[in-house]
DNA sequence: TGGTTATAATAACCTTGCTTATTATTAGCC
DNA sequence: GGCTAATAATAAGCAAGGTTATTATAACCA
């Protein structure tokens, strides 16, 4: 436990990732700004392609954001005719969420782009090595959600 | 290059990256809203406690953020009175960025607060494999600084 | 059945990213 | 010296993250 005051900043972890994940995610976006969507965008009309129909609510669960910010990226989404928002005939809390046809072709697009961006940045590590940074992230994620401060602690 | 129609979206990659450091982001900042200052403003402090003086554009250069972004976080940093701007007397399009004596003992339980998540946060995961982590970020990180989209290649 | 509690969506507000455009000033060059 | 280029800071506008508070509706239960 001696000095060490002056750590590195420049190998300070929870930075570098920040760096990481705030150049992917601009890069992505001025790749993907002529077809009109966000990398965020993108990732809300994945899971819809995958599951159509979906409530609000899970789809803000699966997307692990919280609901007015999934709210608002659906009307700019819905403004722009990618989708549109209908009541649930049994609850009429519930807006349950279709795209529209448009989205289709957008989407490969998009799909080529994030997998051409992801070839690029994972440049120079080999396929078991990849793996094995997803393992990692993936580890780190679970250790955060078991973090007292990230979790909506229901009581 | 068979199918694969259906990647599994839970080990993407580039999202996996974004969950891990938004959700290390909004927990340093629930840790530290008592402090009454965000990640990214300690982040500026930290620099600033290194180098006090640094002119605006200097420090957005260090920091790797827009020029705009930083001179907004400096004017919440002033308004709570953690520094204070003053004019280079040799140019006067400059000004310099100053800590005020507040900040030391704020900075105190900052690094504490972000050694303590980064312990939290890295669990599991031996010294040599967390070294080996930062390189690989670093790696990462100098891959997007080489892509064309990603600096603001002048002309 | 009627009152309380829980849930879905959204409004309002704050922060931090980025872009693009302005303004003031300096540097560079003829 | 005076015009043009470049540079520093900032304003304005958009996106996406979060919080807290409201409103409408369902669910629960006594």
């Amino acid at each position: 436990m001696i000095a060490m005051q002056r750590e590195n900043l420049d190998r300070n972890f929870g930075f570098i990732l920040n760096d990481v994940s705030r150049l992917m995610r601009t890069n992505f976006d001025r790749r993907a700004k002529s077809i009109g969507l966000t990398r965020s965008q993108w990732w809300v009309l994945t899971h819809l392609y995958r599951r159509d129909g979906l409530v609000q609510a899970e789809l803000a669960e699966i997307l692990e954001i919280e609901r007015p910010t999934l709210g608002r990226l659906l009307d700019r989404l819905e403004a722009k005719g990618w989708l549109r928002r209908e009541p649930d005939p049994g609850d009429r809390r519930v807006k349950r969420v279709y795209l529209t046809d448009e989205v289709k072709p957008a989407m490969k697009s998009l799909r080529r782009i994030a997998a051409d961006l992801r070839q690029e940045v994972l440049e120079g590590l080999n396929e078991k090595e990849r793996e094995r940074l997803v393992d990692i992230l993936i580890h780190l994620k679970t250790n955060l959600l078991n973090l007292p401060l990230t979790n909506k602690s229901k009581t």
